[in-house]
DNA sequence: ACCTGAACACCGTTCAAGT
DNA sequence: ACCTGAACACCGTTCAAGT
């Protein structure tokens, strides 16, 4: 299929070496075939960003506690990025709207819900939970992608570098400040996420009775609708 | 200068039109000078990015609660990349290694430091604040590109003519799915940080101090719509 | 020694010509 | 009616030729 082999030459050439013309060359077939099956780049991109959002799906699951399945959705969906470092910048700037994106966006969801969360909340939740992992995932794909071999030992050269009056704090945490990619950061963060979504679900600490449907009416205002 | 033409460039033509010929005309030059401040390319995106993110530093001072610096230092931002949709990109895939880049990420150490996280608290917050706003400003940006008018209305439409028994939590949610940017969901989603990092910073705390109380002032003003 | 701009090796996409 | 591939209008970058 045109996907994976548009996939396949952009991860094993870079993102640059994927053009129509390559990928024709690729397939074995006139470059300009393509354009009977896709009306242009612009469109091609779109398939490549949601196929590889078909990776994240698997993992969500849907049994273990509300926090097992969002971890694993997140870290699921950090390895599909990471799996495909040169369509992940393409993943970033595209709608979010293919077939993948929406059977991973429903998982996640229902898992909210099952949770306890009210609809509002579960969609402020997924919301944020999604935007942390893409751009942690490209800070991480861009210092990788910077950096030649290992970024920690270069990033904390770089650090303690600096001149230590102008950058007291930078060269305080110079260390620490190194790690900038990688397993333990990523989960560290998304602790702290898991962390506030749980205060929000269990404002008391205390055995609440958990909340089933939809919350009370909320006293903040809504939104202003667009018109 | 050539940076400032360039932003320009790319903010009133688009990305797609930033060329180093079109930017060589607009400065009234040969374009072939360019390569005799830049090496490359690559290199003159590089100090796009950087520049963009000058606008970061101003708003993060030095007085007031960490939560508050922290908010006004994210939201800050935010609204440097807002301000210039067709850079965003850029700056993502970038090291963040520039001056403005280092003075931003000295400001936000302080003020974590300050407020009594250990360095590597700190710098574990400072990444976690950092890519959830890039990820939620990438997301934003790319919705909006996508969706030509009001973004609300055209989710909510699409959300709600998927197939109900096949996503039921998609349609049951579609109202408050249809929510992928603004203002409101972004504070939001760094509230659930900051709730997280007040936990980890006073664990035993019982009583938060002072004011729990959702959004302070909120992003100056209203933001200028993306183009 | 400098700078210019022609030229090279590419792009995505169109469309006339050939079947 | 279809498909091909030449051709168009671009790129970023190089480098020889002019000053």
């Amino acid at each position: 299929m045109i996907v994976e082999a548009a996939i396949g030459l952009a991860e094993s050439q870079g993102a640059a070496a994927f053009t129509m013309r390559a990928l024709g060359a690729a397939l074995g077939v006139d470059p300009m075939a393509l354009y009977r099956h896709f009306k242009n780049k612009e469109e091609l991109l779109d398939a490549l960003a949601d196929a590889v959002l078909a990776d994240t799906i698997a993992p969500i699951g849907s049994d273990g506690d509300w926090r097992q399945r969002a971890r694993s959705a997140a870290a699921g969906y950090r390895t599909a990025l990471l799996a495909h470092p040169s369509i992940a910048t393409l993943v970033a700037r595209r709608p979010h709207g293919g077939d993948n994106t929406l059977h991973a966006t429903e998982a996640g969801m229902a898992a909210l819900l099952e949770a306890g969360f009210s609809p509002r909340e579960a969609a402020f939740a997924f919301r944020t939970l999604t935007g942390f992992t893409l751009g942690y995932v490209l800070l991480e794909l861009g210092i990788r992608e910077r950096v030649g071999g290992p970024v920690e030992p270069v990033l904390r050269a770089r650090y303690e570098a600096l001149d230590t009056s102008q950058f007291p704090a930078v060269t305080t945490c110079a260390t620490e400040l190194a790690v900038v990619e990688g397993d333990e950061l990523f989960h560290h963060g998304l602790d702290l996420l898991l962390l506030g979504l749980e205060r929000r679900l269990n404002p008391s600490r205390r055995k609440a009775p958990a909340r089933t449907g939809p919350s009370p009416p909320a006293v903040k205002g809504r939104r202003k609708p667009a018109r």
